[in-house]
DNA sequence: CTTGACCTTGACGCGAGGTCAACCCCTCAT
DNA sequence: ATGAGGGGTTGACCTCGCGTCAAGGTCAAG
């Protein structure tokens, strides 16, 4: 005959873990001694291991009261189930290993990979660090609003950024960022993206085809309001622009003439 | 700028874990807008990837707010014990599933392997069912209280049960254990019980070893005690072994003349 | 103007025990 | 016999990471 210190030590729990046992009704109450003490047989032992390696498989106790009175059928699917578990906290588990093994390093916390080797492709180019930052942060609130149309963003992306004139116009924009707003430098900077922007209409024209007319409202209206929010000179270029004859950032067009 | 659904999706937590964040101080509140609603930028959704990075890999939250304030080093040395603690609980589930695959089946749960290939090799001598479960109750019980003494005792009863006179005895006392306590074929037993000491005793004289000396009082106590609780007639049996001059049930001895 | 989706704060609930508190029981040494 | 120590007993509150109301305020659309 067992006390409770002795059963609990049998099973490797402890005291209070017994006694909760009793509480909920999984493990019977045994029978007391002469002075109120708990008493333990070997069935105790058995039922309190059951109980223990069930809990310890991470089942709930009240599924593990239905189950130590199931019949073996209903036993046996319990077991698949438990097992599954088992094998999936397992497999999460190990994804949890790898991104915390990631954490210390970079911007793959909160982009995907297409971003992540966009901004890159950004450094390489030789782009300040403080524009890459502005960027990425930009690109942070557009997947979060819109993780669905990121790949089709970063494959646009990827394709301007590698071509020269894009790149050029890149720079100049990042130099002059850091521009006051009224610098003087401003209006020749837009009669130059101007000039940049009908050459490109004219090459349309040729065939080329234009991706960006594929993005959806909703979207430009986003990109538009993140990149203006992100860089306090653009709102000044955007009314430069619209003074000749241009409207909108993402999405390009000519105003309609100011006589209608 | 973000909502925060927004900010919780992009996360792939609620809305509710979010302010339960905020309450905790582990990410910063953000300035709110006219209507009172909070107002999320793009360092928020790295932060909050960073909390549930560290949340799903089973970090505290009262932890993961020291980690997020800690410096490179203090933060390297956490992630380290992370890891080893996800090992730890990838090992733990998989022996998890081990034993749950165990449960269906057998005696295992609560004795040591040696326990078990005693109990085997009693069914193969034939012992009937019912003895082999008190016997197994009563290792059980033995085990509980004396998980150190099993493995010498193993020993000893696998080397005894291959003693054809042991095992006649056995199954003997096995037959006996079903009789009432007045029963007439007692006193006959007993003496042939006594006989086989005698025998064992002139045997021990000649040389070989008696490994019940090993035993300490203690766990003879308690094999006594265990075997006499098992066994309703094991009491009656000794007081007649004791009228003929012996006493003990597990470490048998003579018992001192009755003239001193 | 209403509906329905979103936001706000505050409070309680759960699951598996841990941790007191206040008391009883037994044994052993003084 | 007396006290100390190491069992046991019940009961009540604490923990953690949110989920789930409750009781509203705000916003865009029909």
């Amino acid at each position: 005959m067992l006390t409770i210190s002795q059963l609990a030590a049998s099973a490797g729990v402890t005291v209070r873990a017994v006694r909760h046992y009793h509480a909920k009704g999984l493990l019977p109450e045994p029978r007391r001694d002469a002075s109120g003490y708990r008493r333990y047989d070997a069935a105790a032992v058995v039922e309190l291991i059951r109980i223990r390696t069930l809990a310890d498989a991470g089942v709930p106790l009240s599924r593990v009261q239905e189950l130590l009175s199931a019949d073996d059928d209903a036993f046996a699917a319990a077991i698949g189930e438990i097992d599954e578990r088992l094998r999936r906290e397992i497999r999460e588990r190990r994804e949890a290993r790898v991104r915390v093994a990631r954490l210390a390093a970079g911007d793959h916390l909160a982009l995907p990979d297409d971003a992540v080797a966009y901004l890159r492709r950004l450094r390489e180019l030789g782009v300040p660090e403080l524009a890459i930052e502005m960027e990425r942060d930009a690109w942070i609130l557009v997947a979060a609003q819109m993780p669905e149309h990121m790949s089709d963003l970063m494959a646009l992306k990827r394709t301007q950024i590698e071509d020269p004139a894009v790149v050029a116009m890149y720079f100049e924009l990042v130099e002059a960022s850091a521009w006051p707003l009224d610098d003087p430098r401003l209006p020749a900077l837009v009669d130059r993206l101007v000039r940049m922007f009908e050459h490109e209409e004219h090459a349309t024209d040729d065939g080329r085809p234009t991706v960006e007319l594929t993005l959806d409202d909703e979207l430009v209206a986003l990109l538009d309001e993140v990149f203006l929010e992100a860089v306090p000179i653009a709102r000044r270029l955007l009314q430069l622009l619209e003074a000749r004859g241009w409207t909108g950032w993402t999405d390009l067009r000519r105003l309609p003439p100011p006589d209608r």
